[in-house]
DNA sequence: TAGTGTTTTTGATAAATGTCAAAGGAAAAG
DNA sequence: CTTTTCCTTTGACATTTATCAAAAACACTA
């Protein structure tokens, strides 16, 4: 008897650094809902609360916020990454994040409660979150020196040698408040090469 | 017949948020090991790998760089909180952070190899482990959109109303490379108030 | 193809911050 | 108490980046 599996990308980006019991992925699986979306849509809106963690299949997806007016990137998220409003989802209050979708995507969401069930039940689970937090503040790390302590030419010329697809999926003004510049300063320093 | 538990404050920083049972304890207190060091001490030294959790009980230490023969702080740690070199012990990579203590101060070590094999014995132990590094997480990310967008004034005052005693304790040619300015800006930010 | 809206570039100028050098001040050492 | 060292402030100037306004390039639609 043949035991069909669909195959699931999500088991595939976690499974090289955590082993997920065959229980365990079904549970997770209950929980998770695996949705197309258009490019546009808008996964968590203004003064919502996050209540889910999303992985992100296919597509990409922007966390920005308006800061005196200004529209602020925080974060791009692509292909087989996750991403949620973290201070939302943690300390379950609402802030001011909102995430957009930028392309045509397909999302699976897990309801945080759901996810800390799981947590309870299933220790692979929970380090799985363990890892998958972990790894967000690795990357975290790195923009935090970024923006500390380099130029708006370095950190620019960094996003391009670390992540040169995403210039070409996102425009310029989304890009240039992600490095913390104006979308001027940030022509200027493309037209000097 | 009195059962004598010394005191730990590590347990009542992490209680309210993990609740870690007797076993659990005592097998984490059978890796940890209490140190006083004097003020200056190298708790990470260039080049080396940083291969131990630390937890402050007392003290104060200083998490740090040299990039282009400048000395920037990346990160104060006070009583009651976490520190490690993030990137080494989780990629196990050696990196260009360094530990330094700013007072005399109280360290409990946990090596991380010790952790690891904890975290697969005990599951509340693990729990422990993802909910120390989601708080770093979400303390990463207020610094992160302080430093994406704000004036140098704007994350002084912040500084000055969220974490007023560290400027009484540290000198402000650290305080400034952590705020991501000059030494000679943060001088004269503190004089125009 | 012309027309409309959006994105990107360019220009002129202002503001913020860095750099280098030196002078004060405070704290530690003799 | 004096000397030495370290920390902080001040000054003059250079550089980077922001701001505001407009032009140019591009993309989509009728």
């Amino acid at each position: 008897m043949f035991k069909t599996e669909k195959k699931v990308s999500f088991f595939d980006t976690i499974s090289p650094f955590v082993k997920i019991s065959p229980k365990s992925r079904s549970a997770l699986l209950s929980v998770m809902q695996k949705d197309h979306y258009p490019k546009g849509h808008v996964l968590v809106p203004l003064g919502g609360i996050c209540r889910h963690v999303y992985y992100i299949e296919k597509g990409l997806s922007r966390t920005f916020y308006i800061k005196d007016g200004k529209d602020i990137t925080e974060k791009f998220c692509t292909e087989n990454s996750f991403t949620c409003s973290m201070p939302a989802s943690i300390v379950n209050v609402p802030d001011n994040r909102q995430i957009e979708l930028l392309e045509p995507s397909i999302i699976w969401s897990m309801p945080y409660t759901e996810l800390e069930k799981l947590y309870d039940d299933y220790h692979d689970i929970e380090r799985m979150g363990r890892f998958v937090v972990t790894n967000e503040l690795v990357h975290m790390h790195q923009r935090l020196s970024d923006l500390q302590f380099r130029s708006a030419e370095e950190r620019y010329n960094n996003l391009l040698q670390k992540n040169p697809d995403l210039l070409q999926r996102v425009s310029l003004g989304l890009i240039s408040s992600y490095l913390g510049i104006t979308q001027e300063t940030l022509s200027r320093i493309r037209s000097r090469v």
